[in-house]
DNA sequence: GTATGGTATGAAACGCGTTTCAGAGCAAGA
DNA sequence: TCTTGCTCTGAAACGCGTTTCATACCATAC
C-alpha cells in the first residue's frame, strides 16, 4: 500500500504538501497540486482514514443507541437521524441494545475510547449518573426530557401531549379512559403516568388499575389488549395508545370480535405513521425528521447542553 | 490524556508489557500485570481505539447499505445483522442510500479507506462492476441471487419461490394473478419478473400488463393499489404481494370498497411479519434473523466467495 | 554437560496523516 | 530603505497502540 510519503517521494515534494492538497488547503503552487495528483491517480493511492482518525481525534461517527431496529419508532428516527447525519458527511454507528444495559454500557465505551464523535441515546436503561459520567468524553444526546439535567435533549412533552389527548377524550364524553404503553420505567412512560393520576385527579375519577396495559410494542400487543378487554366487565371506553402499531392492533382485534371503533371503544394513538393514515386511526404525529435532524445537531455542536422540545400535532380521523 | 508510555512509566514496565496487559497475553508476570492495572486505574487510562485501528488495520466495524431503515423489511435485515454483529463484538456502520448511487459509492469508499472491514449492501444500484471493482479492498456481500458472480451473497431464490407462490395459487383454481413489486429493477425483481413471465407461458395464460404493480413499498401503496383494481374491468382474482405492509394496505382497502379476502381477491404476500399474523395473511415467510447472521458471518470469513441461499416457508392463513 | 524450549521483558520499528514551526521569497505600504 | 504581510514549502514532532526481534533466565531432555 502506497502511503503519503510516498507520493511525496514520487511527486518531489514534502508530506505536508501533499497533506495540503489532500485537504484542499491554499498555499501550494499549481504545478506542486498536479505533480500530487498525478502521483495520487498513478499509484492509486488512497489515504488511511485511520491514521486521519488518530491524528485528528475524531471519527466523523456518531453513535446511535436503540433498543431494536425494526420497531417503525425507532426506524423512523434512525432514518431521521441518518438523513441529518448524511448531508453533513457523518456516518452512523448502530448500537441495538435489547434494553441491555452492558450493551448500553458499551455505547457508552465508545465515546470515551473515541471510536465515535457523540452519542445519541433514543431509549435508555443506564442510570442518570452513570450517562452524566460519561459526558466528559463528548457530547451525548437524549430522546427523553431532560430539562431539569445537565446531558443535552431533544424531547416531547408527554405530561403535556397526555394531558392534551386526555382532556380531548373527556370533552368527547369519556370517562373511563386506559392507556397501553410500552415499558413502565423510562421517563417518557413516567410523565405519561403523571398525566394520567393527574387527569382523573382533576376530574375526580377513579383509577382502574386493569385500565393500563403495559409491555405493549407491536401488532400482536395490541390485538391481546382486545382479548384482555372482552373479559372485562367494566370495560373502558377509550384508549390512549402509545405506537400506532398497537393500534392497528387493537383495531383489529375489534373488529374481529364486533367491538365497534368508536363507538364501543375509541382510540387515540402516537406517531402517525402510514398504518395509522390507512386504518384512519386519529393519532398524535411525532415529526420524526424534525426529531432527528434536532438530535443530529445537537451532537455536532456538542460543548453546551441544550435542550429542544419538539410538538405533536393531533390528527383527527376516524376512531375517536 | 494518559496513553500507553505514561502508564508503562509509571508501573515501571516497558509499553509492550502495558500492551500485553491490555491484550491478555500470556508471559506476564502477576506482579507487572497488577502494577499496570494498578496504574491504569489511578490515572483512569482508556486506550486509543482509533490508534488501535490504525495499528492493526482493522476497526471492527461492519458497513451495512439499506435504501431505507424505516421499511420494516430493512429494519428486519437490519436487526439481524445487527444481533450477529454484537455476538462477535462488532459495531454496525449504518449507510442509508435513498437508492442514490452517489451514497452508495461513499459506502465503498468506506471499504476502501479502511474505515469498515467489510460491506453487506442490501439492496444496490451500483452496477456489478462497479461493486467488483471494489472486491480488493475488502469483503463486499449482497443480499442477492449472486451465484453467478465473484461476490459473495446470501440470498433467497426468487425465481423459484415466485414460481412455488404463483403454482399454489393456480392450483387454488386462480388463473387471472397479478403482482406488486417495489423496485422494478435489481436482480431480485427480475428474477420475479421472469419467474412470472415462465408461469403464465407454462399454463398459456395472457399476459395482461394492468395486473402488475410496480413501486409499491407500503401500506399506503397497498391502499392505492385496491383503488386501481376497483377501476379495471377484468380484475385478477389473485395478487402475489411481494412485502405484508403492502397486502395490509390492500386487505385494509379491500374491506372498506366491499372486496371480500379471498373470494374476489385472494392474497399472498411476502415476510411474515408481525401485521400479517395478525391480519391473517397468507404469507411466505422470510427467514430474517438468518438471514442478518449468514451475512454477517461472510462479511468476517472474507476471503473466498461463498453463496448462501436461504428459503423461505408458506403459512397458509386465510387470505388465499 | 549440552541441546532444546518455554517464560518473561523491553527497545525499536511500524502503521500514517496532520499540524506546528521556521524560513524563504516577494510585493505593497511607510 | 525598511517594515509588514502574504504566499509557498518542508522538516520534524505528534497522536498512540501493536508487533517483531533480540535477549536472558530457567528447566527439562538426552
Amino acid at each position: 500500500m502506497t502511503n503519503i510519503r510516498d507520493i511525496a517521494k514520487m511527486a518531489g515534494v514534502s508530506v505536508t504538501t501533499v497533506s495540503r492538497v489532500m485537504n484542499n488547503h491554499p498555499y501550494v503552487s499549481e504545478e506542486k497540486v498536479s505533480a500530487v495528483k498525478a502521483a495520487m491517480k498513478k499509484y492509486n493511492y488512497h489515504r488511511n482514514i485511520n491514521a486521519v482518525h488518530l491524528s485528528k481525534g475524531k471519527t466523523h461517527l456518531i453513535g446511535v443507541v436503540v433498543p431494536f431496529s425494526n420497531h417503525p419508532y425507532f426506524g423512523l428516527l434512525i432514518e431521521g437521524i441518518a438523513n441529518a447525519a448524511l448531508d453533513q458527511n457523518y456516518k452512523l454507528a448502530l448500537i441495538q441494545t435489547s434494553y441491555e444495559k452492558a450493551k448500553e454500557m458499551e455505547a457508552l465505551k465508545m465515546l470515551e475510547d473515541k471510536q465515535i464523535d457523540a452519542l445519541i441515546i433514543c431509549s435508555r436503561v443506564c442510570e442518570w449518573d452513570v450517562i452524566e459520567s460519561y459526558r466528559e468524553y463528548g457530547p451525548i444526546i437524549l430522546c427523553e426530557d431532560a430539562r431539569n439535567d445537565k446531558i443535552s435533549s431533544t424531547f416531547i412533552d408527554h405530561h403535556k401531549t397526555f394531558t392534551m389527548a386526555l382532556d380531548y377524550l373527556y370533552k368527547k364524553g369519556h370517562q373511563q379512559i386506559g392507556y397501553t404503553i410500552g415499558r413502565q420505567t423510562g421517563t417518557n412512560s413516567k410523565q405519561r403516568e403523571t398525566a394520567y393520576k393527574d387527569f382523573l385527579e382533576r376530574f375526580a375519577l377513579r383509577y382502574e388499575p386493569s385500565y393500563i396495559f403495559t409491555s405493549r410494542f407491536n401488532v400482536e400487543d395490541g390485538v391481546k389488549v382486545v382479548e384482555n378487554l372482552l373479559d372485562m366487565k367494566n370495560r373502558p371506553t377509550a384508549l390512549l395508545v402509545t405506537s400506532d402499531q398497537v393500534a392497528a392492533g387493537i383495531l383489529t382485534g375489534c373488529r374481529e370480535n364486533g367491538l365497534f371503533v368508536p363507538d364501543d371503544l375509541a382510540i387515540m394513538s402516537f406517531d402517525n405513521q402510514p398504518i395509522s393514515k390507512v386504518m384512519h386511526i386519529t393519532t398524535l404525529e411525532i415529526p420524526f425528521v424534525e426529531v432527528g435532524k434536532k438530535l443530529f445537531q445537537q451532537a455536532l455542536n456538542g460543548q453546551g447542553v441544550s435542550h429542544e422540545e419538539v410538538q405533536v400535532r393531533l390528527i383527527e380521523r376516524q376512531t375517536v
